[in-house]
RNA sequence: GCCGGAGUGGCGGAACUGGCAGACGCACAGGACUUAAAAUCCUGCGAUCCUAACGAUCGUACCGGUUCAAUUCCGGUCUUCGGCACCA
């Protein structure tokens, strides 16, 4: 036989499968479908990482084997291609963004193929093509119609050197995670979207899908929601109230002074009776320029200033009670204002230690002489009124009937998760079709005008103000209001990078429709997602935008489920072979490209899923890919090895049909690994034999089909067997065969493996006990000793237990 | 601080529902082939004791418990990774 010459065969195979577009999904097909999504890329300069080859070989993997199980399969790829390093690239090299984002498709779209991925190509998506981002704006529009998306002044977090506006989960630390530049606050007006009206539903559509656990449980952490009670404090003397948020309003009694944030509207409305507005202004002054990473991290010492002139009452023990304004209140949560209980709780333990506020003991257990008393989960409340002697579970129910029946407050819930910030000031991204005119408002583009396509512009860079480069564009923005046809100016932010993948899902299937983002029937047929996997990094916002939008457009009759993805799955980071996360910097990236030409894409396929557990993290070893390669050269040579014999024979029949089971079985679980092993096993144990019939070549060879596509269709090639393996069906396992009529068991005296006997799975205990004494060794360590107890689960242990 | 994962040979990692710990691969060592090397093939490979075989003792982060039997279950400790976080 030949040689595996890798270069060849892949080259003819990724021809063979482009030519006859083997996995073009089946229009108007009564075949059961499958829909296997994984994360499309951004097209960025670097090209392909290894990281992207786990995300994607884990799926394609599951797409071959359906389309072998005889399912319509729909396995697409597409670009999200909007985005701040294309842009910086551009205007560094002084060249469009649109050239350098078709540039670095090309890249990938090579660099995918020659992996030999069985994506349908003629699916492909750009979320930069005015074909698409018409529909991106559309979806934006309906937002806009159904008062989920506004504009709100606000002060936002602007990075310096990228000259835009970030939202709160873009940098880290008070640096951006793009550049890593300072990031400092700008008020401005921005765009919204109103996702914590979705908070609820977010939560509880948790329920219907198939996430992994960690994915749900960021999700959830994510949200953030806590029940609790809103209780308004009244104002000493005035005719207002301020409202507060607690998850404990069995403490009530225990709140002996309120703590508002330094943006809090309550000074604006009380700026007449405070009698030292000069301190407070003077604090929020200080408090607007910290940076929310000053305010949050460094901060740990508590600062505040007492508002004077105004005191609020304890609804419960009617007392007043200082009103202080500090930056440790978060006007972004609750209500943006707090009753302390500084005897349990340590933020306002500190906060009265500080300013020598009094702290008063509601439940009972700690020393809050020394530190604030906050292990309260459970406990008994005292000092504390009518809840004196409860429980504190009983207490807050107890708390929550009495302020709504006294009209004090109401049960309440809050989320931690904020609504999104979807704006940027940038050029690369869909404009925000809005109008602004001065007599209407704001204006819907008229949606018949969609797509509203970026202007090609000679200088697209940032303006130091904050603004978009699509505000220095007067012939652009000016426009007539589509209401009064008076003059008018476009909106000139652009949409976040989140946006073209909330929902480009919903595309591949349809994705040169004009006339919807996607046709009904197509929609129906498809959706949900069956199986979607990508990167932990994804999965709180990504995955919640995304549905969030789908959410929406259910309850406005655009899709036909409620929840766009039914399962969801992460893999693990590809470390460098350090250890250490893949960087330029520490020179650890290993390039699919070198390992293609070394060793060929089966190879590297074969052993990135060989790699370790799927889920984890696993650092990456030249020496590790070089013995996939040597498991590709044995399963070559494996055709030299035939021998005449229908079937599998019956040296190998039963390692066969566990293998086919083992196979499958681990597939679908993502323990690719453990597959993989299996097949070596079994390799192993052909090449003990010596020959192999064709039977077992061809069901081997369909069982590495979906991790080494172009190998396993050559060898198939050569020996003529039916068609292609493209059309092969998945392998069948006999469950009967899989079970073996005679085991090895090990004997155990007092739990310790003394011998082990071969023995019929069905055997009794008294058949296992007369082979056992037949030993040596089980006679030895039994002599002279009496049998107390013998455990003998069949086929798996006898355990003796002697004395 | 709160929530969640993980800790197994020199390395990556296996181990069903409590039932022979270390599958499979890498590295390493020895041998075969070769003028030689590479490649390939065969053998060995947790530690300790024993000349060696047979075997014995220890061993899944650490301490303790339950059980005939624990990597697996329970209680506690340490380390580490991830998420959320002055979130009221």
């Amino acid at each position: 036989m030949s040689l595996y010459e890798h270069k060849k065969i892949e080259e003819k195979w990724q021809k063979h499968w482009e030519d006859n577009e083997t996995f073009r999904m089946e229009e108007n097909s009564d075949k059961e479908k499958f829909y296997g999504l994984v994360e499309f890329p951004y097209p960025s300069g670097v090209g392909l990482h290894v990281g992207h080859v786990r995300a994607y070989t884990s799926l394609e993997v599951i797409a071959r084997k359906r389309r072998m199980e005889g399912f319509n399969v729909l396995f697409p790829i597409g670009w999200d291609a909007f985005g701040l390093p294309t842009e910086n690239y551009a205007i560094q090299t002084g060249r469009h963004p649109r050239e350098v984002t078709d540039e670095n498709i090309k890249v990938f779209t090579q660099q995918l193929k020659r992996i030999g991925y069985a994506f349908d190509w003629d699916k492909e998506i750009d979320t930069t093509d005015p074909k698409y981002y018409k529909w991106t704006q559309w979806i934006f529009l309906q937002l806009f119609k159904h008062g989920l998306a506004f504009r709100d002044r606000t002060y936002v977090n602007f990075c310096n050197g990228c000259k835009v506006v970030l939202a709160n989960e873009d940098f880290r630390d008070g640096r951006c995670d793009r550049c890593g530049s300072e990031v400092v606050q700008m008020e401005k007006d921005v765009w919204f979207l109103k996702i914590r009206e979705y908070a609820e539903q977010l939560l509880s559509g948790l329920d219907d899908v198939d996430y992994l656990p960690r994915i749900r449980l960021e999700q959830e952490n994510w949200i953030g929601k806590s029940v609790g009670a809103e209780v308004d404090f009244s104002i000493a003397g005035y005719d207002k109230a301020l409202s507060v948020f607690t998850t404990r309003p069995d403490t009530l009694f225990g709140a002996t002074f309120m703590v508002i944030a330094p943006e809090h509207p309550l000074i604006q409305d009380l700026k007449e009776e405070i009698t030292n507005m000069e301190a407070i202004v003077d604090y929020q002054d200080q408090a607007k320029r910290k940076t929310e990473f000053e305010r949050v991290q460094l901060a740990k010492d508590k600062t505040g200033v007492r508002i004077e002139g105004i005191q609020a009452i304890n609804p419960v023990t009617h007392t007043e009670i200082p009103i202080f304004i500090a930056d440790y209140v978060m006007m972004g949560y609750g209500t943006g204002a707090i009753m302390a209980v500084p005897g349990h709780d340590n933020r306002d333990w500190d906060f009265a230690v500080k300013f020598g506020l009094p702290i008063i003991e509601v439940i009972e257990g700690g020393d809050i002489t020394v530190s604030a008393y906050t292990d309260t989960n459970t406990g008994i409340l005292v000092n504390s009124g009518f809840l004196n002697g409860l429980e504190v579970k009983d207490a807050i129910a107890t708390t929550i009937t009495y302020l709504e029946k006294e009209n004090l407050g109401k049960r309440t819930i809050n989320y931690k998760m904020k609504d999104w910030a979807f704006n940027r000031q940038r050029y690369w991204g869909e404009p925000i079709p809005i109008i602004h005119c001065e007599k209407c408002g704001m204006v819907p583009v008229p949606e018949e005008e969609l797509p509203l396509e970026l202007p090609r512009v000679e200088s697209y860079e940032p303006t130091d103000t904050g603004k978009s480069p699509l505000s220095n564009i007067p012939e652009w923005y000016q426009t007539t209001c589509p209401v009064c046809g008076g003059y008018a100016e476009r909106e000139t932010d652009t949409m976040p990078q989140w946006a073209g993948s909330s929902w480009y899902f919903l595309r591949y299937f349809d994705n040169k429709n004009n006339e919807a983002f996607a046709s009904e029937e197509k929609l129906k047929y498809w959706m949900p997602v069956d199986w979607y996997n990508g990167g932990m990094e994804h999965v709180t916002r990504h995955l919640l935008y995304s549905r969030f939008w789908h959410q929406f457009l259910f309850d406005i009759g655009c899709v036909p489920v409620r929840e766009p993805y039914a399962k969801r799955t992460a893999q693990g980071l590809i470390l460098g072979n350090d250890g250490e996360k893949m960087s330029k910097s520490k020179g650890n990236v290993v390039n699919p490209n070198v390992i293609i030409d070394a060793f060929g894409a089966d190879t590297l396929r074969a052993y990135i899923m060989f790699i370790g557990d799927y889920e984890k993290a696993a650092p990456w070893s030249d020496n590790g890919a070089k013995g996939c390669r040597r498991f590709l050269d044995r399963v070559w040579k494996l055709q030299d090895m035939i021998a005449d014999g229908k079937g599998y024979g019956k040296a190998l029949e039963s390692v066969v049909h566990k293998t086919i089971k083992k196979v499958g079985d681990d597939f679908e679980e993502m323990k690719y690994n453990t597959a993989i092993a299996a097949l070596m096993t079994l390799l192993n144990d052909i090449y003990k034999e010596g020959r192999i019939t064709s039977d077992v070549l061809k069901t081997f060879i369909e069982l590495l089909y979906p991790v080494c596509p172009h190998i396993t269709s050559e060898i198939w090639e050569n020996q003529g067997f039916e068609k292609t393996l493209d059309d092969a069906d998945w392998p069948k396992y006999d469950a009967a065969k899989t079970i073996d009529d005679v085991v090895e068991m090990a004997v155990q005296i007092n739990g310790k493996v003394r011998g082990t006997i071969t023995i019929p799975r069905d055997a009794d205990k008294e058949q296992a006990k007369t082979i056992a004494f037949e030993q040596e060794n089980i006679l030895a360590h039994t002599k002279g000793k009496t049998i107390v107890k013998e455990v003998y689960i069949p086929g798996k242990i006898f355990n003796i237990v002697v004395k």
